[in-house]
DNA sequence: AAGCGCATACCGACCAGTCGGTCTCGGCGG
DNA sequence: CCGCCGAGACCGACTGGTCGGTATGCGCTT
Protein backbone atom coordinates (compact mmCIF):
# COMPACT_ATOMS: atom_id res chain seq x y z
CA UNK A 1 0.00 0.00 0.00
CA UNK A 2 2.73 2.39 0.59
CA UNK A 3 4.92 0.96 -1.88
CA UNK A 4 6.55 4.24 -4.00
CA UNK A 5 6.95 3.87 -7.68
CA UNK A 6 10.29 5.64 -7.85
CA UNK A 7 11.41 5.39 -4.27
CA UNK A 8 11.74 9.12 -3.02
CA UNK A 9 14.35 11.92 -3.74
CA UNK A 10 16.23 12.04 -1.16
CA UNK A 11 20.18 11.65 -0.77
CA UNK A 12 19.57 7.96 0.78
CA UNK A 13 17.28 6.16 -2.33
CA UNK A 14 19.55 5.29 -5.16
CA UNK A 15 20.28 6.84 -8.03
CA UNK A 16 18.10 5.90 -11.15
CA UNK A 17 15.22 6.05 -8.34
CA UNK A 18 16.48 9.18 -7.22
CA UNK A 19 16.46 10.33 -11.50
CA UNK A 20 13.03 8.97 -11.91
CA UNK A 21 11.63 10.62 -8.59
CA UNK A 22 12.54 13.66 -9.97
CA UNK A 23 12.29 13.47 -13.28
CA UNK A 24 8.72 12.80 -12.83
CA UNK A 25 8.32 16.09 -11.29
CA UNK A 26 9.43 17.76 -13.28
CA UNK A 27 7.68 16.60 -16.47
CA UNK A 28 4.44 17.10 -14.73
CA UNK A 29 5.76 20.50 -13.78
CA UNK A 30 7.37 22.00 -17.14
CA UNK A 31 6.63 19.29 -19.59
CA UNK A 32 8.56 16.32 -20.96
CA UNK A 33 10.25 18.56 -23.61
CA UNK A 34 11.06 21.52 -21.71
CA UNK A 35 12.93 19.48 -19.57
CA UNK A 36 16.44 19.38 -20.34
CA UNK A 37 18.55 16.14 -19.12
CA UNK A 38 20.30 18.89 -17.62
CA UNK A 39 17.96 20.02 -15.39
CA UNK A 40 17.28 16.81 -14.37
CA UNK A 41 20.50 15.20 -12.90
CA UNK A 42 20.89 18.89 -11.25
CA UNK A 43 18.25 18.26 -9.22
CA UNK A 44 18.89 14.96 -8.48
CA UNK A 45 22.33 15.84 -7.71
CA UNK A 46 23.65 13.83 -9.84
CA UNK A 47 25.59 14.07 -13.14
CA UNK A 48 24.91 13.55 -16.20
CA UNK A 49 27.30 10.43 -16.99
CA UNK A 50 25.70 8.71 -14.23
CA UNK A 51 22.13 9.51 -15.73
CA UNK A 52 23.41 7.76 -19.02
CA UNK A 53 24.62 4.90 -17.18
CA UNK A 54 21.74 3.73 -16.07
CA UNK A 55 19.44 5.00 -18.57
CA UNK A 56 20.11 4.71 -22.46
CA UNK A 57 18.36 7.55 -23.33
CA UNK A 58 16.02 10.26 -21.93
CA UNK A 59 12.96 8.44 -22.79
CA UNK A 60 14.14 5.46 -20.63
CA UNK A 61 12.92 8.03 -17.88
CA UNK A 62 9.43 8.21 -19.47
CA UNK A 63 8.87 4.68 -20.28
CA UNK A 64 10.11 3.89 -17.10
CA UNK A 65 7.83 5.99 -15.53
CA UNK A 66 4.77 4.23 -17.33
CA UNK A 67 5.96 0.72 -17.04
CA UNK A 68 5.81 1.35 -13.06
CA UNK A 69 2.82 3.00 -12.90
CA UNK A 70 0.77 0.41 -15.01
CA UNK A 71 2.49 -2.56 -13.30
CA UNK A 72 1.47 -1.38 -9.73
CA UNK A 73 -2.09 -0.31 -11.18
CA UNK A 74 -2.51 -3.27 -13.02
CA UNK A 75 -1.39 -6.08 -9.70
CA UNK A 76 -3.88 -3.68 -7.43
CA UNK A 77 -6.57 -4.34 -9.66
CA UNK A 78 -6.15 -8.05 -10.19
CA UNK A 79 -6.18 -8.05 -6.02
CA UNK A 80 -9.64 -6.62 -6.28
CA UNK A 81 -10.74 -8.29 -9.14
CA UNK A 82 -10.14 -11.56 -7.75
CA UNK A 83 -11.72 -11.43 -4.86
CA UNK A 84 -15.26 -13.16 -4.01
CA UNK A 85 -18.11 -10.98 -2.84
CA UNK A 86 -20.35 -10.05 -5.29
CA UNK A 87 -19.42 -8.36 -8.46
CA UNK A 88 -20.68 -4.43 -7.58
CA UNK A 89 -18.66 -4.89 -4.20
CA UNK A 90 -15.49 -5.85 -6.10
CA UNK A 91 -16.16 -3.57 -8.79
CA UNK A 92 -16.76 -0.80 -6.72
CA UNK A 93 -13.77 -1.59 -4.37
CA UNK A 94 -11.54 -1.44 -7.60
CA UNK A 95 -12.73 2.08 -8.80
CA UNK A 96 -12.12 3.03 -5.46
CA UNK A 97 -9.00 1.79 -5.59
CA UNK A 98 -8.23 3.62 -9.13
CA UNK A 99 -9.22 6.62 -8.13
CA UNK A 100 -7.16 6.86 -4.91
CA UNK A 101 -4.07 5.65 -7.03
CA UNK A 102 -4.72 8.34 -9.52
CA UNK A 103 -4.90 10.69 -6.62
CA UNK A 104 -1.51 9.06 -4.91
CA UNK A 105 0.07 9.58 -8.08
CA UNK A 106 -1.29 12.56 -9.74
CA UNK A 107 2.46 13.69 -11.09
CA UNK A 108 2.65 10.18 -12.46
CA UNK A 109 -0.82 10.23 -14.22
CA UNK A 110 0.17 14.43 -15.56
CA UNK A 111 2.87 13.20 -17.29
CA UNK A 112 1.19 9.81 -18.82
CA UNK A 113 -1.55 11.16 -20.54
CA UNK A 114 0.00 14.69 -21.66
CA UNK A 115 3.54 12.96 -23.03
CA UNK A 116 2.67 9.17 -24.18
CA UNK A 117 3.13 10.79 -27.53
CA UNK A 118 7.35 11.66 -27.05
CA UNK A 119 7.66 8.03 -26.79
CA UNK A 120 9.45 6.21 -29.92
CA UNK A 121 6.96 4.23 -31.46
CA UNK A 122 8.33 0.68 -30.23
CA UNK A 123 7.94 1.80 -26.61
CA UNK A 124 4.59 3.33 -27.05
CA UNK A 125 3.07 0.32 -28.53
CA UNK A 126 4.20 -1.67 -25.61
CA UNK A 127 2.74 0.80 -22.79
CA UNK A 128 -0.47 0.54 -25.13
CA UNK A 129 -0.48 -3.26 -24.91
CA UNK A 130 -0.55 -3.10 -21.27
CA UNK A 131 -2.93 -0.76 -21.30
CA UNK A 132 -5.09 -2.70 -22.94
CA UNK A 133 -4.66 -5.57 -20.88
CA UNK A 134 -5.60 -3.29 -17.57
CA UNK A 135 -8.78 -2.50 -19.64
CA UNK A 136 -9.86 -5.34 -20.34
CA UNK A 137 -9.11 -6.41 -16.95
CA UNK A 138 -11.24 -4.50 -15.66
CA UNK A 139 -14.44 -4.61 -18.64
CA UNK A 140 -14.12 -8.09 -17.22
CA UNK A 141 -15.96 -6.99 -14.48
CA UNK A 142 -18.29 -4.95 -15.69
CA UNK A 143 -19.09 -8.02 -17.97
CA UNK A 144 -19.77 -10.20 -15.06
CA UNK A 145 -22.18 -8.13 -13.97
CA UNK A 146 -24.14 -7.27 -16.91
CA UNK A 147 -24.26 -11.11 -17.09
CA UNK A 148 -25.60 -11.32 -13.71
CA UNK A 149 -28.25 -8.32 -14.65
CA UNK A 150 -26.95 -6.08 -12.30
CA UNK A 151 -25.66 -3.86 -14.77
CA UNK A 152 -27.35 -2.70 -17.69
CA UNK A 153 -26.62 -4.28 -20.59
CA UNK A 154 -27.65 -2.05 -23.27
CA UNK A 155 -24.52 0.06 -23.21
CA UNK A 156 -21.23 -2.23 -24.23
CA UNK A 157 -18.72 -2.71 -21.68
CA UNK A 158 -15.83 -1.58 -23.45
CA UNK A 159 -17.62 2.65 -23.65
CA UNK A 160 -18.46 1.93 -20.21
CA UNK A 161 -14.88 1.19 -19.29
CA UNK A 162 -13.76 3.82 -21.51
CA UNK A 163 -16.40 6.28 -19.87
CA UNK A 164 -14.90 5.81 -16.37
CA UNK A 165 -11.82 5.57 -16.69
CA UNK A 166 -11.52 8.89 -18.91
CA UNK A 167 -13.52 10.89 -16.06
CA UNK A 168 -10.76 9.52 -13.70
CA UNK A 169 -7.49 10.31 -15.80
CA UNK A 170 -8.98 13.79 -16.49
CA UNK A 171 -9.08 14.54 -12.85
CA UNK A 172 -5.44 15.18 -12.81
CA UNK A 173 -6.07 18.57 -15.48
CA UNK A 174 -8.47 20.11 -12.67
CA UNK A 175 -7.94 18.47 -8.91
CA UNK A 176 -6.24 20.81 -6.64
CA UNK A 177 -4.88 19.84 -3.46
CA UNK A 178 -6.59 22.89 -1.39
CA UNK A 179 -9.90 22.40 -3.44
CA UNK A 180 -12.89 22.18 -1.21
CA UNK A 181 -13.24 18.54 -1.63
CA UNK A 182 -10.43 15.83 -1.05
CA UNK A 183 -9.54 12.94 -2.89
CA UNK A 184 -11.44 10.37 -0.73
CA UNK A 185 -14.73 12.19 -1.41
CA UNK A 186 -14.08 12.80 -5.20
CA UNK A 187 -13.42 9.49 -5.33
CA UNK A 188 -16.56 8.31 -3.46
CA UNK A 189 -18.71 10.37 -5.52
CA UNK A 190 -16.85 9.61 -8.91
CA UNK A 191 -17.71 6.05 -8.36
CA UNK A 192 -20.96 6.44 -7.24
CA UNK A 193 -21.83 8.18 -10.50
CA UNK A 194 -20.42 5.27 -12.50
CA UNK A 195 -21.98 2.47 -10.78
CA UNK A 196 -25.59 4.39 -10.65
CA UNK A 197 -24.79 5.18 -14.67
CA UNK A 198 -24.20 1.19 -14.39
CA UNK A 199 -26.87 -0.05 -12.81
CA UNK A 200 -29.70 -1.60 -14.66
CA UNK A 201 -33.11 0.37 -13.83
CA UNK A 202 -36.26 -1.44 -12.88
CA UNK A 203 -38.50 -0.12 -15.55
CA UNK A 204 -36.22 -0.71 -18.64
CA UNK A 205 -32.95 1.08 -19.71
CA UNK A 206 -32.64 5.13 -19.52
CA UNK A 207 -36.04 6.86 -20.19
CA UNK A 208 -36.64 9.56 -21.98
CA UNK A 209 -33.83 8.96 -24.65
CA UNK A 210 -35.49 9.29 -28.01
CA UNK A 211 -33.41 7.61 -30.76
CA UNK A 212 -30.93 5.88 -29.36
CA UNK A 213 -29.07 3.03 -31.30
CA UNK A 214 -29.93 -0.60 -31.02
CA UNK A 215 -26.61 -2.47 -30.96
CA UNK A 216 -25.71 -3.74 -27.84
CA UNK A 217 -22.84 -5.90 -28.74
CA UNK A 218 -19.99 -5.52 -26.56
CA UNK A 219 -17.67 -4.65 -29.02
CA UNK A 220 -14.42 -3.11 -28.33
CA UNK A 221 -14.09 -0.05 -29.51
CA UNK A 222 -10.28 -0.58 -30.17
CA UNK A 223 -8.62 0.69 -27.05
CA UNK B 1 -23.05 23.80 -38.18
CA UNK B 2 -20.18 23.77 -40.43
CA UNK B 3 -18.11 26.63 -39.52
CA UNK B 4 -14.30 25.84 -39.49
CA UNK B 5 -12.31 26.42 -36.73
CA UNK B 6 -9.02 27.49 -39.07
CA UNK B 7 -10.48 27.40 -42.50
CA UNK B 8 -9.40 24.21 -44.53
CA UNK B 9 -5.30 24.03 -45.47
CA UNK B 10 -6.13 24.21 -49.46
CA UNK B 11 -4.13 26.76 -51.43
CA UNK B 12 -7.10 29.48 -51.49
CA UNK B 13 -7.58 29.54 -47.61
CA UNK B 14 -5.69 32.42 -46.22
CA UNK B 15 -2.41 32.11 -44.68
CA UNK B 16 -3.36 32.57 -41.29
CA UNK B 17 -6.09 29.96 -41.44
CA UNK B 18 -3.72 27.58 -43.58
CA UNK B 19 -0.96 27.63 -40.78
CA UNK B 20 -3.61 27.22 -38.03
CA UNK B 21 -4.99 24.52 -39.73
CA UNK B 22 -1.63 22.70 -40.49
CA UNK B 23 -0.61 23.09 -37.14
CA UNK B 24 -3.15 22.08 -35.45
CA UNK B 25 -2.79 18.64 -37.35
CA UNK B 26 0.88 18.62 -36.71
CA UNK B 27 0.67 19.09 -33.14
CA UNK B 28 -1.82 16.55 -32.92
CA UNK B 29 0.57 14.20 -34.25
CA UNK B 30 3.93 14.60 -33.43
CA UNK B 31 3.29 17.22 -30.37
CA UNK B 32 4.02 20.79 -30.24
CA UNK B 33 7.53 20.68 -29.09
CA UNK B 34 8.53 18.12 -31.65
CA UNK B 35 7.32 20.30 -34.63
CA UNK B 36 9.46 22.91 -35.62
CA UNK B 37 8.24 25.91 -37.23
CA UNK B 38 10.25 24.91 -40.13
CA UNK B 39 7.71 22.24 -40.87
CA UNK B 40 4.78 23.94 -40.56
CA UNK B 41 5.21 26.48 -42.71
CA UNK B 42 6.83 24.49 -45.52
CA UNK B 43 3.40 21.91 -44.99
CA UNK B 44 1.66 25.37 -44.96
CA UNK B 45 3.54 26.53 -48.50
CA UNK B 46 4.60 29.39 -46.95
CA UNK B 47 7.80 30.85 -45.72
CA UNK B 48 8.92 31.80 -41.90
CA UNK B 49 8.86 35.41 -42.95
CA UNK B 50 5.22 35.07 -43.50
CA UNK B 51 4.17 33.52 -40.50
CA UNK B 52 6.22 35.77 -38.39
CA UNK B 53 4.48 38.64 -40.16
CA UNK B 54 0.74 37.26 -38.55
CA UNK B 55 1.82 35.22 -35.36
CA UNK B 56 4.41 36.70 -32.93
CA UNK B 57 5.60 33.53 -31.89
CA UNK B 58 4.97 29.58 -32.42
CA UNK B 59 2.99 29.37 -29.09
CA UNK B 60 0.38 32.40 -31.02
CA UNK B 61 -0.12 29.67 -33.13
CA UNK B 62 -1.26 27.26 -30.20
CA UNK B 63 -3.23 30.06 -28.34
CA UNK B 64 -5.17 30.68 -31.27
CA UNK B 65 -6.36 27.07 -31.70
CA UNK B 66 -7.48 26.75 -28.03
CA UNK B 67 -9.09 30.47 -28.39
CA UNK B 68 -11.25 29.63 -31.32
CA UNK B 69 -11.96 26.10 -30.19
CA UNK B 70 -13.39 27.67 -26.51
CA UNK B 71 -14.97 30.21 -28.70
CA UNK B 72 -17.20 27.80 -30.93
CA UNK B 73 -17.98 25.52 -27.77
CA UNK B 74 -19.37 28.24 -25.54
CA UNK B 75 -21.19 29.52 -28.61
CA UNK B 76 -22.94 26.52 -29.28
CA UNK B 77 -23.92 25.92 -25.48
CA UNK B 78 -25.40 29.01 -24.84
CA UNK B 79 -27.77 28.07 -28.03
CA UNK B 80 -28.43 24.70 -26.41
CA UNK B 81 -28.80 25.41 -22.69
CA UNK B 82 -30.49 28.76 -23.92
CA UNK B 83 -33.81 26.74 -24.87
CA UNK B 84 -37.33 26.48 -23.19
CA UNK B 85 -38.05 22.31 -22.88
CA UNK B 86 -37.46 20.30 -20.17
CA UNK B 87 -33.91 20.59 -18.15
CA UNK B 88 -33.01 16.71 -19.26
CA UNK B 89 -34.15 17.60 -22.65
CA UNK B 90 -31.90 20.62 -22.78
CA UNK B 91 -28.91 19.03 -21.38
CA UNK B 92 -29.52 15.66 -23.49
CA UNK B 93 -29.13 18.05 -26.25
CA UNK B 94 -26.00 19.50 -25.16
CA UNK B 95 -24.24 17.04 -24.01
CA UNK B 96 -24.47 15.13 -27.26
CA UNK B 97 -23.39 18.43 -28.78
CA UNK B 98 -20.49 17.95 -26.98
CA UNK B 99 -19.17 15.32 -27.85
CA UNK B 100 -20.06 15.33 -31.30
CA UNK B 101 -17.74 18.96 -31.45
CA UNK B 102 -15.20 16.52 -29.68
CA UNK B 103 -15.57 13.62 -32.51
CA UNK B 104 -15.39 16.59 -35.52
CA UNK B 105 -12.53 18.72 -34.20
CA UNK B 106 -10.40 15.68 -32.23
CA UNK B 107 -7.30 16.86 -33.09
CA UNK B 108 -7.84 20.38 -31.56
CA UNK B 109 -8.70 18.39 -28.15
CA UNK B 110 -6.23 16.19 -28.77
CA UNK B 111 -3.62 19.15 -28.78
CA UNK B 112 -5.27 21.11 -25.93
CA UNK B 113 -5.16 18.68 -23.55
CA UNK B 114 -1.55 17.71 -24.24
CA UNK B 115 -0.03 21.08 -24.86
CA UNK B 116 -2.28 23.35 -22.78
CA UNK B 117 0.83 23.45 -20.63
CA UNK B 118 3.23 24.64 -23.74
CA UNK B 119 1.68 28.30 -23.23
CA UNK B 120 3.11 31.32 -21.34
CA UNK B 121 1.90 31.60 -17.81
CA UNK B 122 -0.69 34.72 -18.79
CA UNK B 123 -1.62 32.76 -21.99
CA UNK B 124 -2.78 29.88 -19.82
CA UNK B 125 -4.85 31.83 -17.00
CA UNK B 126 -6.62 33.20 -19.94
CA UNK B 127 -7.13 29.49 -21.49
CA UNK B 128 -8.00 28.34 -17.86
CA UNK B 129 -11.04 31.61 -17.38
CA UNK B 130 -12.11 31.05 -20.46
CA UNK B 131 -12.81 27.18 -19.84
CA UNK B 132 -14.12 27.93 -16.04
CA UNK B 133 -16.75 30.07 -17.67
CA UNK B 134 -17.73 26.99 -19.96
CA UNK B 135 -17.73 24.77 -17.45
CA UNK B 136 -20.09 26.46 -15.42
CA UNK B 137 -22.38 27.48 -17.77
CA UNK B 138 -22.39 23.23 -18.26
CA UNK B 139 -23.01 22.83 -14.62
CA UNK B 140 -26.15 25.72 -14.45
CA UNK B 141 -27.79 22.74 -15.98
CA UNK B 142 -27.09 20.68 -14.11
CA UNK B 143 -28.15 22.60 -11.14
CA UNK B 144 -31.02 23.30 -12.51
CA UNK B 145 -32.44 19.68 -12.86
CA UNK B 146 -31.09 19.24 -9.27
CA UNK B 147 -33.51 21.97 -7.86
CA UNK B 148 -36.49 20.73 -9.68
CA UNK B 149 -35.68 17.27 -8.50
CA UNK B 150 -34.91 15.56 -11.85
CA UNK B 151 -31.20 15.06 -11.02
CA UNK B 152 -29.86 13.73 -7.35
CA UNK B 153 -28.51 16.49 -5.72
CA UNK B 154 -26.38 14.29 -3.39
CA UNK B 155 -23.26 14.53 -5.46
CA UNK B 156 -22.17 18.17 -6.11
CA UNK B 157 -22.81 19.33 -9.69
CA UNK B 158 -19.50 20.61 -10.32
CA UNK B 159 -18.13 17.25 -9.88
CA UNK B 160 -20.65 15.56 -12.01
CA UNK B 161 -19.42 18.13 -14.84
CA UNK B 162 -16.39 17.03 -14.12
CA UNK B 163 -16.63 13.90 -14.21
CA UNK B 164 -18.82 14.05 -17.53
CA UNK B 165 -15.96 16.14 -19.03
CA UNK B 166 -12.98 14.06 -18.54
CA UNK B 167 -14.94 11.54 -20.08
CA UNK B 168 -15.37 13.07 -22.72
CA UNK B 169 -12.02 14.69 -23.22
CA UNK B 170 -10.11 11.73 -23.59
CA UNK B 171 -11.84 10.34 -26.18
CA UNK B 172 -9.40 11.61 -28.22
CA UNK B 173 -6.73 9.18 -26.88
CA UNK B 174 -8.66 6.25 -27.75
CA UNK B 175 -11.22 7.10 -30.29
CA UNK B 176 -10.01 5.45 -33.76
CA UNK B 177 -12.26 6.57 -37.04
CA UNK B 178 -12.16 2.69 -37.81
CA UNK B 179 -13.54 1.36 -34.84
CA UNK B 180 -16.78 -0.65 -33.94
CA UNK B 181 -18.41 2.36 -32.92
CA UNK B 182 -19.01 5.22 -34.60
CA UNK B 183 -18.92 8.99 -33.10
CA UNK B 184 -22.89 9.32 -32.92
CA UNK B 185 -23.35 5.56 -31.13
CA UNK B 186 -20.77 6.50 -28.78
CA UNK B 187 -21.98 9.82 -27.89
CA UNK B 188 -25.45 8.84 -27.23
CA UNK B 189 -24.24 6.02 -24.84
CA UNK B 190 -22.08 8.09 -23.04
CA UNK B 191 -24.57 10.21 -22.78
CA UNK B 192 -26.86 7.74 -21.62
CA UNK B 193 -24.44 7.05 -18.93
CA UNK B 194 -23.99 10.21 -17.50
CA UNK B 195 -28.09 11.22 -17.67
CA UNK B 196 -28.41 7.49 -15.69
CA UNK B 197 -26.01 8.56 -13.40
CA UNK B 198 -27.45 11.72 -12.65
CA UNK B 199 -30.72 10.67 -12.62
CA UNK B 200 -32.33 10.78 -9.27
CA UNK B 201 -33.56 7.26 -8.16
CA UNK B 202 -36.89 6.52 -6.49
CA UNK B 203 -35.36 4.38 -3.46
CA UNK B 204 -32.84 7.50 -2.47
CA UNK B 205 -29.26 7.60 -4.14
CA UNK B 206 -27.26 5.05 -4.83
CA UNK B 207 -27.85 1.73 -2.90
CA UNK B 208 -25.54 -0.93 -1.57
CA UNK B 209 -22.99 2.01 -0.51
CA UNK B 210 -20.95 2.15 2.23
CA UNK B 211 -19.62 4.55 3.81
CA UNK B 212 -19.90 7.28 1.34
CA UNK B 213 -19.08 11.14 2.48
CA UNK B 214 -21.24 13.20 4.07
CA UNK B 215 -21.35 16.80 2.82
CA UNK B 216 -23.42 17.81 -0.94
CA UNK B 217 -22.32 21.70 -1.05
CA UNK B 218 -22.72 22.49 -4.82
CA UNK B 219 -18.93 23.83 -3.69
CA UNK B 220 -16.44 24.01 -6.96
CA UNK B 221 -13.79 22.05 -7.00
CA UNK B 222 -11.51 24.66 -8.55
CA UNK B 223 -11.62 24.79 -12.07
C1' DA C 1 45.24 -5.27 -11.88
C1' DA C 2 40.93 -5.52 -13.62
C1' DG C 3 36.67 -3.52 -14.15
C1' DC C 4 32.63 -1.18 -12.46
C1' DG C 5 30.63 3.38 -11.36
C1' DC C 6 30.70 7.56 -12.30
C1' DA C 7 32.83 12.58 -13.73
C1' DT C 8 34.01 16.03 -17.23
C1' DA C 9 34.58 18.00 -21.40
C1' DC C 10 32.89 18.17 -25.65
C1' DC C 11 30.23 17.50 -30.29
C1' DG C 12 27.08 17.98 -33.93
C1' DA C 13 22.38 18.92 -34.79
C1' DC C 14 18.77 21.74 -34.56
C1' DC C 15 15.69 25.41 -33.63
C1' DA C 16 13.00 29.83 -32.56
C1' DG C 17 13.30 34.07 -33.84
C1' DT C 18 15.49 38.17 -36.51
C1' DC C 19 16.63 41.36 -39.93
C1' DG C 20 17.74 43.55 -44.12
C1' DG C 21 15.74 43.41 -48.24
C1' DT C 22 12.23 42.84 -52.29
C1' DC C 23 7.80 42.96 -54.35
C1' DT C 24 3.10 44.62 -55.12
C1' DC C 25 -0.33 47.83 -55.21
C1' DG C 26 -3.26 51.70 -53.94
C1' DG C 27 -3.30 56.58 -53.77
C1' DC C 28 -2.14 61.01 -55.34
C1' DG C 29 0.04 64.97 -57.47
C1' DG C 30 0.74 66.71 -61.87
C1' DC D 1 -3.86 59.23 -67.48
C1' DC D 2 0.79 58.67 -65.97
C1' DG D 3 4.32 57.99 -62.90
C1' DC D 4 6.00 58.21 -58.45
C1' DC D 5 5.97 56.99 -53.62
C1' DG D 6 5.04 54.86 -49.38
C1' DA D 7 3.45 51.00 -46.88
C1' DG D 8 2.25 46.69 -45.87
C1' DA D 9 3.04 41.81 -47.32
C1' DC D 10 6.24 38.55 -47.61
C1' DC D 11 11.12 36.35 -48.24
C1' DG D 12 14.98 33.43 -46.54
C1' DA D 13 19.68 33.45 -44.97
C1' DC D 14 21.59 33.86 -40.65
C1' DT D 15 22.51 33.69 -35.41
C1' DG D 16 22.94 32.79 -30.71
C1' DG D 17 22.04 29.41 -27.92
C1' DT D 18 20.43 24.88 -26.25
C1' DC D 19 20.11 20.15 -26.06
C1' DG D 20 20.66 15.03 -26.23
C1' DG D 21 24.13 12.17 -26.40
C1' DT D 22 29.21 10.45 -26.25
C1' DA D 23 34.25 9.70 -25.51
C1' DT D 24 37.58 9.32 -22.37
C1' DG D 25 39.50 8.92 -18.07
C1' DC D 26 39.93 8.33 -13.09
C1' DG D 27 39.37 6.34 -8.54
C1' DC D 28 37.79 2.83 -5.75
C1' DT D 29 36.48 -1.74 -4.82
C1' DT D 30 37.43 -6.68 -5.13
Amino acid sequence: MTQRLAGDASAYASIPDRLLAVATRLFAEKGYESTSVQEIVAAAGVTKGAMYHYFGAKDDLLYEIYHRLLGLQTRRLREFAGGTGPVEERLRAAAVDVLSTSFRYLDEFTVFFRSMHMLPKERRRAVRAERRRYHEQFRALVEEGQREGVFRADVPADLSVHYFFGAVHQVSTWYRQDGPLDAQQISEYYVDLFLNGLRARPEGPAAAAPGRPAGDDGGAASA
